[in-house]
DNA sequence: ATATATCATCGTAATATTGCAATATTAAAT
DNA sequence: ATTTAATATTGCAATATTACGATGATATAT
């Protein structure tokens, strides 16, 4: 087949999926580990930060923004955008309830 | 091309982005929730709790096994396995420490 | 108005992922 | 030894992802 049959599965189960699959990739994780470490909004110097093409780090910064962690002017020339860190900060939540519900009564050897 | 630039990047962003990876699917997210609020190891009940075909759940523990959540007995009939609760926090402190790593200074409006 | 710089989109090629049917393997039960 | 039950592997088709060259759009500078 080669698609995920997204529908047997919860909503909470796809967000986090979906989250986890736009961190999927270390060009992804390099351009939001850069970005949020700056303390100005970044306007184009990705592009030799990173070492990927023009277009690539466009698409990258596409699927960045889709799960809606960046802020700032989209449009025309120089766009500068920084994390948003109110969604960051959900983000982190999710991965932190995920990690913290374990039953560590199993195998404790 | 289609495959990533794994080698212009660091370890640290490889290696957190192939963790995300595993967790970049909802069945994976799905299973690893079960194994994780389960006390005890469990044996062959996954492809009825998920609703995947054999073959597609064995692919999928596979994959969370390559990463080292999973510790048990995998040999033979009966394999019967639980989180690697070491490995789980492991995972938990990366992803900590990647959200943890923002600099709170940017467009604080 | 024209040139320049910056980012987005389109098209395309290479590769990876997802899912399952069919089959193989393995260990225990009979 | 044969059967049975549980999991792994193989092979394949469908779809998704990654990457970039070429091109398009947009805003500023000259």
């Amino acid at each position: 087949m080669g698609a995920s049959k997204t529908h047997i599965f919860s909503t909470a189960h796809n967000e986090l999926a979906k989250i986890a699959k736009v961190m999927a990739h270390p060009a992804r994780i390099a351009i939001l580990e850069y970005i949020s470490k700056q303390d100005n909004c970044i306007c184009n110097d990705l592009v030799d930060v990173i070492g990927l093409s023009q277009p690539t780090i466009s698409q990258h910064l596409n699927e960045i923004k889709k799960i809606g962690l960046l802020r700032g002017t989209f449009e025309g020339k120089n766009l500068c955008y920084c994390i948003n860190q109110e969604r960051w900060d959900e983000l982190q939540q999710s991965f932190h309830l995920f990690f913290s519900n374990i039953n560590r009564n199993c195998c404790s050897s």
